[in-house]
DNA sequence: TACTTAGTTTAGAACATTCTAAACGTTCTA
DNA sequence: TAGAACGTTTAGAATGTTCTAAACTAAGTA
């Protein structure tokens, strides 16, 4: 199964790894991502050689659609990659050792997705708030300058948020 | 179901907000949140006074009870307060307008908790290695010494993430 | 060409989350 | 004290996600 042919394990690393897997899965279920994802990485970050599909579906036991599945999508954002091994027609994968720059990675594009988001909604809202306000009565003048405001407010929000991300990877790698 | 009685408004501004609220809630729901607690916050956010239970049923067409558990939790983590209202014994509710401080906050606390978990685990492996490493098999004794390392290697992320944390307040609030 | 091996895709099962509707407990009012 | 007003709690419905099992595709091997 392994690259190398399978050695006997003692039971007390066996353990221990897999309760890092498993707490690996634990956290990576509360960070949004599936519980598999993170058993995989960790399972491949804490070995020393690369693993193929049969090992990991083995040793996490969950099924072989589901490490295929999951793995690639590790693969799509840079958290492993495919490597060659002689001899052997199938896949076998190793973690890239950067777990934070990983990590970083996936949460600063996830933000600026959502920000994209909200900032295409409140340029429209801001439109059609100078179109109307002309033909409002008083009272709603008011609240279409209060509605204003809040807008100014989130968009400056979003700019903090935007040049924020921006230092993180000077600020926290290396 | 205003505080100071319903008025009219227009329809512009009235979609406006809802599709504000929905955009939030959307936002909130990619955020690991319940949909209905940002759409909360969203509405309290865009409005110039405090509301009550049930305007935010009528306005967001949610179930009582969603809004009630929804706007307890908003509160709990500082997103909104309670205020009095004179001449009503409801409940009316406004939020926090300093809505990047309430996320980093809530966001830390997250991510602080999960490192702990983990810290944790981590030091009850380095324990459980040290303790069996003498009676290794030399070819396993390898691999304990490479787990170390590994560990090592978390702890050295764990406080990157930590210190790094304790400085977000200063380089993005004001 | 038939068989084996490896990985992918997919239909539906299992599960967790969040909602709704309704019952409930309190507090106020007449 | 009866009834209304209000917020909370809860059982179960609706929903969404992620898994499994099995069918499938592709590629090598006998």
């Amino acid at each position: 199964m392994l690259a190398k042919g399978k050695i006997m394990e003692s039971p007390e690393l066996e353990k221990i790894r897999d309760e890092f897997t498993e707490i690996a899965g634990q956290l990576s279920a509360r960070l949004g991502l599936s519980r598999t994802v993170g058993q995989l990485y960790a399972l491949l970050f804490l070995s020393d050689e690369p693993l193929c599909l049969d090992y990991m579906v083995e040793r996490l036991r969950v099924s072989k659609g589901s490490v295929s599945t999951n793995i690639r999508e590790l693969e799509k954002w840079g958290g492993v990659r495919k490597v060659w091994v002689k001899g052997s027609r199938k896949d076998f994968y190793e973690a890239n050792p950067d777990t934070l720059k990983i990590v970083i990675n996936r949460f600063k594009g996830g933000i600026q997705e959502r920000l994209n988001e909200m900032s295409e909604g409140i340029s429209r809202f801001e439109k059609v708030v100078s179109e109307i306000e002309s033909n409002l009565p008083v009272e709603e003048k008011k609240k279409a300058q209060f509605y204003r405001e809040k807008f100014r407010k989130v968009k400056k929000m979003q700019a903090l948020i935007n040049t924020f991300l921006k230092i993180i990877p000077k600020k926290i790698l290396l």
